[in-house]
DNA sequence: ATGTCTTTGTGAACGCGTGCACAAAGATGG
DNA sequence: CCATCTTTGTGCACGCGTTCACAAAGACAT
């Protein structure tokens, strides 16, 4: 999914596989299923199921939490939301602010899903003057000169960007000086930031792009033969396509 | 893993590996780059830092495609922008729908992205009557009843869903049914599908959760020793918990 | 109390992905 | 033509994540 990811290479922490913590929200979001339709108790199997997982996976990432099943039984529900909402750091409230207010922007801003899980749009940001004072999703939007004391005033330590790729660095940097350690980046734009900063990445191109990869190759296992060889490998006369503008002898596949 | 991911079980491809896949749309949006300021060639250490990644992990990547390099020198900017798009299938065209036009599907809609890598928005679907024939993004919205319609007249076999989670299971499967087989999820739902369809997964909600986690750990360590055990592991009696409603004893963690 | 049955928790094996480190290949200069 | 220098392509080792398979633990019936 979602997924490609910038942020720390790998690094176990604490005892908690990064993998693992990336399936406790799914699991976290059956439980609260379950929990709704007061169900007492849950197996590994019929959670797994409903997670969309296998079932010993789950078992296994349980485990890295604790013991936290009864054998012949299963999992009590209620029980199992509160431990995993507290590892996740559930528990408390996240304030957030969201910079760059467009499309995107506002769909984020009105989107639930923050809201229903400890995060708390504590303010939208951006840098047109034209948007500060209008409200989206029942919020003043705010500008940008106004984003290291929103940031400060407000305890604030995830950040939201959703401009454009162009200004994303910058607004970033701003972000990272003003105390914000966590950022979920929509930009389609490689961040660079110092250690200790975590970045998430969310590119709609690139899932798009992965997902015609495989319907390519769907496409091409039936009609297998069909294509020939594409373009001999050194179509290219070594040394020739040296100092020649973009537009040279090679194909123009790049729409717009 | 934005990315979280639900598809194929890590099935590879033709030789070219999963992971590998997921970092070409990367290699071709910096090379994209580099081929707007007509640089001509670009070392793997060039490259690769412009993409965010190991130049030893990009030269692998590369392997798997061809010897498209040439030792001394580089690689060639446009020869191997017209690869990767050969390779992930961006030569053609691939119109898609977006089913779902709320606050997302409508930010979706006008996102630049999608178009500029020979996506086409063939059409907008939503459920809501009072949606149809509604301009976005300077197309008129359909309603759901004539989603098998489009689909089939428009060839299309890549369905993106921004409804409600309660719909997306629906959506899924008559999006599957009418042809689609590669769907991009934006609903915050597991949805099943039948082998041969591809789903990726898009979810803020986790994305943020996945975060405050690396936030938490991060508060916790510079004051290491300030929580105690937050609350004993077997604190409730064995099968007491039995048959209680959701309010039971276990403290209310998930706000709304 | 004893036996049976269900389900957890985990040891161990396997496979994929990553990164190191270096040989091979080609460019470049003399 | 030979030497040197740069950069690719890859063999190899290591570590993480997944999956299998089973022993241990508890529920439940008799």
């Amino acid at each position: 999914m979602a997924t490609g990811r910038t942020h720390r290479p790998a690094t176990r922490s604490r005892g908690i596989p990064e993998a693992t913590v990336a399936r406790l929200p799914l699991y976290l979001r059956a439980l609260t299923g379950l929990s709704e339709r007061s169900v007492p108790t849950v197996s590994s199997e019929e959670l797994a199921a409903a997670a969309g997982v296998n079932s010993a996976k789950l078992r296994k990432d349980f485990s890295y939490l604790g013991s936290y099943g009864t054998r012949g039984v299963g999992y009590d529900v209620e029980y199992l939301v509160y431990q995993i909402s507290r590892e996740l750091g559930l528990t408390q409230d996240w304030p957030v602010v969201i910079v760059g207010i467009g499309n995107l922007g506002a769909a984020l801003a009105n989107y639930g899903g923050f809201a229903s899980r400890g995060f708390r749009v504590a303010a939208l940001i951006d840098a047109d003057p034209a948007m500060a004072g209008k409200p989206v999703a029942g919020m003043p939007v705010q500008h940008t000169d106004e984003l290291e004391k929103i940031i400060k005033d407000n305890g604030v330590s995830i950040g939201v960007i959703a401009t454009p790729a162009g200004a994303a660095q910058q607004v970033c940097e701003r972000l990272v000086a003003a105390g914000v350690t966590s950022i979920l980046n929509f930009a389609p734009t490689v961040l660079s930031v110092p250690d200790g900063v975590d970045v998430r990445k969310v590119d709609l191109s690139i899932e798009l792009q992965i997902l015609a990869f495989h319907e390519q190759r769907k496409a091409g296992e039936e009609s297998a033969a069909a294509e020939a060889a594409p373009l001999p490998p050194a179509a290219r006369a070594a040394g020739q396509a040296d100092r020649k503008g973009p537009d040279g002898d090679v194909p123009a596949v790049m729409p717009a």
